[in-house]
DNA sequence: TCAACCTGGTAGG
DNA sequence: CCTACCAGGTTGA
C-alpha cells in the first residue's frame, strides 16, 4: 500500500512480520514487529508496485533474513537516509562498517567522528537510525560491555548479538569467574 | 532556550 | 558488583 508518498510493504521472516517502506529513493524505514499475530495485512496486487520498489523489497528481505541469521547482509536495496541530520548520518556510516559478530561502543564511535564527548548524542543517532537490523544500530554497546539501550526493545538487540556469537556478560553471572 | 537521549566517568556502599 | 549523580553533544519543540 502507498502512505505519505511511500510504499509500505510487509516482509515475513521467522521472527515475525517486519514493515520496510520505501521512497522514490529507496529504502526510508524498517520496523520491527509489532504484534506476533497482528499481520493481516493484505499483499498489494503486484503491478500496482513499481518494478523498482518491488526489487528493493526483494533485495530488503534477502539481507534481512540473512542478518536475522548472524550472517552478512549482502547487496542491500539502496537507503533512503535524507530524513537525518548530517551529524546523525556519519554515525549511521559508521554503523555499517561494524560487521556481524564485531562490537562497537557509542565512545568509540563518537571518538571516531572527532566528537570525544559526543558519545550521547551517538546514542541518540542510533536510536533515529530509520533501518534497524541492516543498519547495524544493535552492535554498539556501552563503554562498560553492558547492552545499553536499544528503541527498538533491548530484547532484540540482544536477540541479534546472540544470533552473530556475541555474548554479553550475563546480567547474573557476576564475577563467578575471575577472567573473562 | 530547554529538556530528553540507545552514555561515561567518578564516588560511595 | 551496584546505585547515585553530574557533565556532556545533538536534536526537536
Amino acid at each position: 500500500m502507498k502512505a505519505n508518498g511511500k510504499w509500505v510493504l510487509s516482509i515475513r521472516t521467522n521472527d515475525g512480520e517486519f514493515v520496510a517502506r520505501y521512497s522514490e529513493q529507496g529504502l526510508c524505514g524498517l520496523d520491527f514487529p509489532t504484534a506476533p499475530g497482528a499481520e493481516a495485512r493484505s499483499p498489494e496486487p503486484p503491478r500496482e508496485i513499481p518494478a523498482q520498489v518491488r526489487e528493493w523489497r526483494k533485495l530488503t528481505a534477502a539481507a534481512l533474513k540473512r542478518v536475522l541469521n548472524g550472517e552478512m547482509p549482502g547487496a542491500l536495496p539502496p537507503l533512503d537516509l535524507t530524513s537525518g541530520t548530517e551529524f546523525q548520518r556519519r554515525v549511521w556510516e559508521l554503523l555499517c562498517a561494524i560487521g556481524p559478530g564485531q562490537t562497537s561502543t557509542y565512545g568509540e564511535i563518537a571518538h571516531r567522528l572527532g566528537r570525544p564527548g559526543a558519545m550521547r548524542a551517538v546514542g541518540g543517532a542510533c536510536g533515529a537510525n530509520p533501518v534497524p537490523v541492516l543498519v547495524p544500530c544493535h552492535r554498539v554497546l556501552a563503554a562498560n560491555r553492558k547492552i545499553g539501550g536499544f528503541s527498538g526493545g533491548a530484547a532484540w538487540k540482544e536477540k541479534l548479538l546472540a544470533r552473530e556469537g556475541v555474548l554479553l556478560p550475563t546480567l547474573s553471572a557476576r564475577g563467578t569467574k575471575s577472567g573473562d
